[in-house]
DNA sequence: GGTGTGATCGTA
DNA sequence: ACGATCACACCA
């Protein structure tokens, strides 16, 4: 099918130079896109996002300081941090913070915010032919490898400047949720204490991700 | 609806 | 060894 025209605007550098638990919220309901050279233009609605902070977080992937992997983490803001785990899966964030160092932030604050989910919006038949395994539209996106697989995002995209593409985060006007769904972190053994909930969703979208934070 | 588990490999 | 996970099996 023909993708839809996507228009919005695309946030410049200073949306992202701020603390990455100011920015995650913020995130919700903004537009993702990847202008694939296989695959054209794809876009989602981003519905699901997670902090993560710096040398503070136990949970972040930057609190044993910078290595080859991080390193992105550990540049200036607006950019993206891919990374691969669980031997098959790639998740992608986006940088946040001044990303500058001082005194009580060597290296600078490497912080970032995890994208969980999304709502496919355009491009639709491409992520489903990335995708075969998904029965259901609801499954393209609906979390952060599936997301990172639908969007065709791998380690040759980290570090890639989301202010000038080919991937970029775009404002279309639709604000996020007055009352977003918050709770704490999925999948981790540190950093999910209760005043760690740094999780947020748009309330009742379908292409939240099934995962629940992880109880005791 | 739910819970449990194997896959698979880069990173430290 | 162990993941900022997924898909599938199985039970209900």
């Amino acid at each position: 099918m023909s993708s839809e025209s996507v228009k919005g605007r695309t946030l410049a550098r200073s949306f992202y130079r701020r603390d990455s638990r100011e920015l995650a919220p913020m995130l919700l309901n903004k537009l993702l896109v990847h202008d694939d050279p296989a695959a054209g233009r794809l876009a989602v609605r981003i519905v699901e996002v997670e902090a993560y902070a710096g040398s503070t977080d136990p949970a972040s992937h930057a609190y044993r300081g910078r290595t080859p992997r991080n390193a992105t983490m550990f540049g200036p803001p607006g950019h993206l941090y891919v990374y691969f785990t669980y031997g098959m899966h790639f998740c992608m964030n986006i940088v946040a913070g001044d990303g500058e160092e001082d005194a009580t932030d060597p290296g600078g604050d490497a912080s970032a915010v995890l994208l969980r989910a999304a709502a496919p919006v355009a491009g639709i038949d491409a992520m489903r032919a990335r995708r075969p395994k998904a029965r259901h539209d609801r499954d393209l996106t609906s979390g952060p490898g599936r997301l990172a697989q639908a969007l065709g995002v791998a380690r040759a995209q980290d570090g890639v400047d989301l202010t000038r593409g080919p991937l970029r985060v775009l404002d279309d006007g639709v604000e996020p949720p007055r009352r977003p769904g918050r709770s704490t972190r999925v999948g981790l053994r540190e950093g999910r204490g209760d005043r760690d909930r740094w999780r947020w969703w748009v309330p009742g979208e379908a292409n939240v991700s099934r995962a629940k934070p992880s109880g005791g």
